[in-house]
DNA sequence: CCCAATTTGTTCGTATGTATC
DNA sequence: AGATACATACGAACAAATTGG
């Protein structure tokens, strides 16, 4: 496809993100086919995040850097059919969390640190609302995701990234977390709050020893919670008893 | 985006693989644009391997399942200018590939079995000639490669699967594999008969400690070969002292 | 075996939007 | 403000592929 033809001249040529693609490269004569065919590979290298375009003068096709989140959404499609289970993803998290937290450990800027710390002032206080509970249990999926932007290991960052965007747009995950759950609430916050400590110290093996923990927990709680909302089926709310 | 319009009334309508997309819906007048606009939009989402189309009456354009080896291609621009090294795909293998072998024990078909042990099979016999030395390490990742089709946890097999492909395609590997390893045959050899058994016998635990020794012997190799080409670097070919 | 119908794929001329000088 | 350079969008026509009669 003429796609990955554009794809390979790019490699071949060693451009760079923020490089030009040069203008013969996308002229009809060069590339064999007309413009409308042409566009349609390059709407695709657009998607994938190879390329943007800017138009005007100086304008033209550039070559981009593919950012982590915008990889994520490729995935999209991917499990659109066969939607993984909790456990699934827990299986993953489990071994790799502990990963992350030790990669990160000891090398935190302090700019960083207090990103961190802001994920974690915004669940410090008991919610009120359902709306706040579902909030800050974002909250505590954002300060893993913050995680991973200072990890080194780009890969082990895309994974775990990968990860929380999967807890996130399932729709058991959604509807557990907008129950209240003051008890798991108040251990995970123990946990960060155990875990930056550790960080700062540079404590590689009890930030996995802590993040371990951390992850075994919050399976634990999901696969609860799943179960009992297969047990009491569909979006009925919850009756105070 | 369109695509993203599209992929929208795909979910919402709840179409399965094999399903034809409706005419009206690619018809210009309840799409706001124009065919070529359109056309672009479905070769995102053909690319990303939602939708194929076939031409001809009952042709038309259909949903399809998302194939992890497809999804991976869409990754590959991904660490195309800070590529990870090994020891960072190592650190995700080490975790991983234990789950992986663990989630198989005793979950195999006869066939699965058969398929397995025909990968071990290619590189029984001592290589003799570079070529051969290069196919039977292909033919070793083929073996974790067949391991993840029969794992029923959807994002590990994928997981894996993608960390093979990226050892696959970095140069560095290429280059390592492309040297005689005779001890590494002979131990990885050893550990795949081993874990064969262990996964007819349903022995979890014992999987999981096999494939972790195995991760860590392959790691130790690769970063001591990858020390060894940074010493002499490029394309030197080896002299026999 | 060929013809006709259906549907995707390609092309080109033109028009519009947008950013720079 | 206006001219210029560039990407983006449109629509009609044409080509290719596939199926059934």
């Amino acid at each position: 496809m003429v796609a990955q033809q554009i794809r390979e001249m790019i490699v071949e040529a060693g451009l760079q993100p923020g490089d030009r693609l040069p203008n013969e490269w996308l002229a009809p004569e060069t590339v064999k086919v007309s413009r409308g065919t042409l566009r349609e590979a390059l709407k695709v290298l657009e998607f994938q995040g190879l390329i943007t375009s800017r138009s005007g003068p100086g304008g033209g096709v550039f070559v981009a850097r593919v950012e982590p989140a915008e990889a994520i959404r490729l995935l999209d499609n991917l499990f659109l059919f066969d939607q993984p289970s909790i456990a699934d993803i827990y299986t993953l998290r489990k071994q790799l969390e502990p990963e992350l937290a030790a990669a990160v450990a000891g090398n935190l800027t302090e700019s960083a640190f207090r990103s961190l710390q802001g994920c974690i002032r915004l669940y410090e206080d008991e919610p009120t609302t359902a709306e706040e509970e579902y909030a800050q249990r974002l909250a505590e999926l954002d300060f893993h995701e913050e995680l991973t932007r200072h990890c080194s290991n780009p890969i082990l960052a895309f994974t775990c990234s990968f990860l929380l965007s999967l807890l996130r747009d399932m729709t058991v995950c959604r509807s557990i977390y907008k129950e209240p759950n003051p008890a798991l609430r108040e251990t995970g916050l123990h946990y960060q709050v155990r875990l930056l400590r550790a960080i700062k110290a540079g404590d590689v093996e009890l930030c996995r020893m802590i993040m371990r923990g951390h992850m075994i927990e919050a399976e634990k709680y999901m696969l609860e919670r799943a179960a009992m909302r297969r047990r009491r089926p569909s979006g009925e709310p919850e009756e105070q008893t």
